[in-house]
DNA sequence: GGCTAAAGTTAAGCGTGCTTAAATATAATG
DNA sequence: CATTATATTTAAGCACGCTTAACTTTAGCC
């Protein structure tokens, strides 16, 4: 097995268990764009290898030796994104693809020095909680996804997902950015799309849009 | 063929360019340690891609095409290993392993990014030339190996071979860096031995660390 | 509970980049 | 030039991470 596959698998089992529920092999062979065969398959060695309790057709889930390894990957990939967005320069929305190909290649050393390097970052550039070399995960402030908000609310971006460069790239074009205020100005029902004011800018966004960013309510 | 294998190869290829003559498949197994009977194998699959020109039994070289692959995986690689070096702080002996994993995971864009931060640097933290975006190569004072160096004879390092660990290590550990003076003391017939004095300190230095060691020569 | 749709697994096979062992071509030497 | 040593290529096979197609289990629904 060879390290770029596993940590791929590893890391999107870990970030999964943000969602708290078992993950599926499904949803794993959609995020990986890969076959359930493939899935299976790779279970089956990540067992034998100690990294994941696998019994066929039951659950999938890390052991403490898997866990340890992918929250070390998430760390590593978060990380790049930092170090790519703040001390490169790498715009917001191609970060992501960046990182997830540089988090293989360097040494731990390299990753504690640009995170000492970075003073230590709590969160991504999209929010994301950076693990610490001991383990700890920042704590995120409390947050619903924007399309939740009712009409003549007011809120702040706390998190987006990441993985969209042509929706990061959108958002950040009209405006939305980490702790950007967002009023929101009217939701319609007929199809959940929502009128948004962005720093005095309005915007009518769809709801697909409105679920991948994630917000503090301000005012309800 | 995958590309971090076919970028490997190229690079050894047109690195030994260096040195002026067609490369051996055996130097290609030694400097990749591989099997003879795999470098033949990726001959074939490169040479069916057009980036190598090859004939059975005959000689090994690289298209116009491979030829431009590798100056710019050249290129790469020098870039990361200054950007390590002088951003990241990665020391001496360490910075050509990490770059060589890293070389095959950064974008064009980051790759020039980086080379803007740093300034269009010339030369890698061994005194390796780096390739410009456009092609070209900065020259090399002339030089020649420390091992060549007669007794009372003063040169000036221009260069270091990168690939061993150890022998970086040991040799800042000595005081030789770029540019560093280094006076020959004594050469011994028997087996070509050398003492030398940096800064003020006397070594004793074999004739194989010599040979890894390139000088600009200040006083015959 | 029985039936069906969805999820998961197995089987067979493919391309890649290696390996070792055997065969063959080239180079070096007397 | 003949012989031997060395370099190179071929052949067969292996581990990996995939694929599709067929099969099995589980979950959802009446
Ligand atoms: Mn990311
Ligand atoms: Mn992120
Ligand atoms: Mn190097
Ligand atoms: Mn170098």
């Amino acid at each position: 097995m060879t390290n770029i596959s596993k940590e791929d698998y590893l890391s999107v089992i870990f970030k999964h268990k943000d969602q708290n529920e078992e993950i599926k092999a499904t949803v794993i062979a959609e995020m990986m764009n890969i076959s359930g065969a493939a899935v299976t398959d790779m279970l089956k060695k990540l067992s034998k290898e100690g990294d994941v309790k696998y019994e066929k057709y039951k659950g999938i889930k890390l052991t403490k030796k898997g866990e340890n390894y992918a929250r070390n990957m998430v760390r590593r990939h978060r990380i790049w994104e930092v170090f790519l967005h703040d001390i490169i320069g790498v715009p917001w929305e191609k970060v992501h693809d960046e990182a997830h190909r540089l988090e293989h290649s360097a040494s731990d050393e390299l990753i504690d020095r640009m995170e000492e390097m970075l003073n230590f970052p709590e969160y991504d550039p999209h929010g994301d909680p950076i693990p610490a070399k001991n383990g700890m995960i920042p704590k995120l402030r409390k947050h619903v996804p924007l399309s939740c908000m009712k009409p003549d609310s007011v809120c702040s971006v706390v998190r987006v997902n990441d993985f969209h460069k042509e929706f990061l790239n959108y958002i950040s074009g009209i405006g939305i950015k980490l702790n950007e205020k967002i009023v929101v100005e009217e939701v319609r029902n007929f199809d959940k799309s929502l009128r948004i004011n962005v720093n005095g800018s309005s915007f009518d966004v769809s709801q697909k849009l409105a679920d991948n960013v994630f917000v503090e309510i301000v005012t309800i």
